[in-house]
RNA sequence: CGGGGUGUAGCGCAGUUGGCUAGCGCGCCACGUUCGGGACGUGGAGGCCGUGUGUUCGAGUCACAUCACCCCGACCA
């Protein structure tokens, strides 16, 4: 089947349709949009909510949980925020159901009606935030920094698997400061948490930036995002972070005694990642054999495959694995022996492949003559010949090895798809080929919608670390400040 | 919600201008031979042809309706 795939950088949906689903990462469900992920794939999720959750706890922050049901009422007080969010609501009407008069089936109970419909939380700040109202009465309370675990529904239009489920997993971080710069800072902190994340655990290089105001979150002052390029060229947010003012202390009315005795708004900040991070996984490393998995989140780090006939060579080909295995455990290295009888040692080659295992140890009769095992790295495939003897640092460093390649890369990918363009005539043609532009603009969001339709290519941020450069907007001739990322995006 | 496409075995598909007992590949089960890169042979199990209503002597095939899914837009993490 993967030997199908080679159109990578055009066909995405063949990857997930032909090669992902049946790398038992996912499948489509019944459900409108929503997809069952299997256990393979719910194992990587595991692994980035581990990573995660140590670094928001690092970063002094706690979980806790919020209902899944929202009153209607709470949506419509952040104007702004209902109105980003209203045409995408899951909405419960009724609470019962009933036998079907005509004798098929069930249908709702009209009679069970509920006097306020609940909304399926889209993202949780309303259903918070009339919390935090109860909890933050001084500044004494402050700062409150609570993170979730939770699923959320968003009925959009078009759904995409892992990128736009109707319902996905995420994370959604929610914070309230006594003062604006301490929540401009948590904001900012929080973007460089998911930014370092994708770096030293996805091995995904991103451009940290300030979404434009058309681009923002509803309800958000500003949005900070981390942007990844995926191998076709096109732009994928990964996580964003919004410092969300007053706006939402003031629609809650959320108020403290500050230590000077006056009654002041809390600052707010809310941050998230979601399973579109398994998405960013695949599209970002993955190549014809099927995933690329880095060392750090991949279920399985290392896995077995005895090569043998009969069944007493099998007994001393495990014997001759079985202390390896071992030793690899013993380093905390997740290893899986591969002994089924009923399949070839080479389809086991390929379904490992598929399924992005950082490392194969084969081992046959040949092998165990010589005191060698065969150690194939799946980020470039080349097997090597490696002596038993030590072989625990040998994959130690090997998987460290790994991890650092697919990093670079993608680094090297990305620069090499970055362009610096100032004719908007020469935009336009190469826009076509995918990839990151760092252009002049006029800041209006009358030139942004223009670009955008004329091209489909977004703002994907305002890039923080980007030195200051005057010049003149690509479209409009009017001046600009510093270049902002221009791309396709997902 | 617009435009296009697809619904036939667990998966992927074929099925002619309507015709007799609905096929193929993969997978599955049994036995045997194999086994250092996706093995092969023989035998076997598995179908209300998405759903409904029509047309017809006869419907997987035609018509209408309906539902679901996929792709392209609009919307979005």
């Amino acid at each position: 089947m993967a030997k199908e795939i080679t159109n990578r950088e055009e066909n995405y949906s063949l990857w997930y349709n032909n090669l992902v689903v049946k790398a038992d990462l996912a499948e489509n469900s019944a459900v409108r949009g929503c997809m069952v992920i299997k256990p393979y794939g719910y194992a990587i999720w595991e692994k980035i909510q581990g990573a995660l959750d140590k670094m928001f706890k690092d970063t002094g922050h706690v979980n806790a949980y919020f209902p899944l049901f929202i009153p209607k009422s709470f949506l419509s007080k952040e104007a702004e925020h209902v109105e980003g969010f209203a045409k995408e609501c899951a909405v419960v009407t009724h609470h019962r159901l009933m036998n079907s008069p005509d004798g098929k089936g069930v249908v709702v109970d009209p009679t069970a009606k509920l006097e306020e419909e609940l909304i399926v939380r889209p993202t949780s700040e309303t259903i918070i935030w009339n919390t935090y109202k109860n909890w933050i009465k001084s500044y004494r309370d402050l700062p409150v920094l609570c993170n979730q675990w939770a699923n959320v529904v968003r009925w959009e239009m078009r759904t995409r698997l892992f990128l736009r489920t109707t319902e996905f997993l995420w994370q959604e971080g929610h914070t309230a400061h006594a003062t604006r710069q301490e929540a401009m800072e948590e904001t900012q902190r929080m973007v460089e948490v998911y930014a370092s994340f994708a770096r030293d655990w996805m091995a995904l290089p991103v451009l940290i930036g300030s979404k434009t105001p058309s681009e923002r979150f509803a309800g958000a002052l500003d949005t900070l995002c981390i942007e990844a390029m995926m191998q076709d060229g096109k732009a994928l947010q990964a996580g964003t972070s919004h410092f969300l003012g007053q706006n939402f202390a003031r629609a809650f009315d959320v108020q403290f005694a500050s230590k000077e005795g006056k009654l002041e708004y809390v600052w707010s900040t809310s941050w998230g990642v979601s399973t579109r991070l398994i998405g960013a996984l695949i599209m970002a490393h993955s190549d014809n054999n099927g995933l690329v998995l880095p060392p750090k989140l991949a279920p399985l780090q290392v896995v077995l495959v005895p090569i043998y006939k009969g069944n007493d060579e099998l007994s001393e080909i495990a014997e001759y694995l079985q202390p390896i295995r071992k030793a690899l455990e013993a380093k905390g290295i997740t290893v899986k022996m591969d002994d089924r009888d009923n399949v070839r040692s080479g389809f086991k080659f390929a379904e490992w492949e598929m399924k992005g295992v950082p490392v194969r140890i084969a081992a046959g009769p040949r092998d165990r003559a010589q005191g060698t095992v065969e150690v194939a790295r799946r980020d470039t495939l080349e097997k090597q010949s490696v002596p038993v003897a030590g072989i625990d640092e040998y994959v130690i460093q090997l998987l460290i090895e790994i991890q650092a390649n697919i990093y670079q890369k993608a680094h090297v990918f990305r620069e090499k798809n970055t362009f610096t363009v100032d004719s908007y005539e020469e935009f336009k043609t190469r826009i076509e080929d995918g990839g990151f532009f760092l252009c002049h603009w006029d800041g209006t969001p009358e030139t942004e919608e223009k670009i955008k339709e004329e091209t489909k290519a977004t703002i994907r941020c305002i890039p923080t670390d980007a030195s200051p450069e005057a010049g003149k907007c690509m479209v409009t001739g009017k001046p600009s400040a510093q270049r902002v990322i221009f791309a396709r995006a997902y």
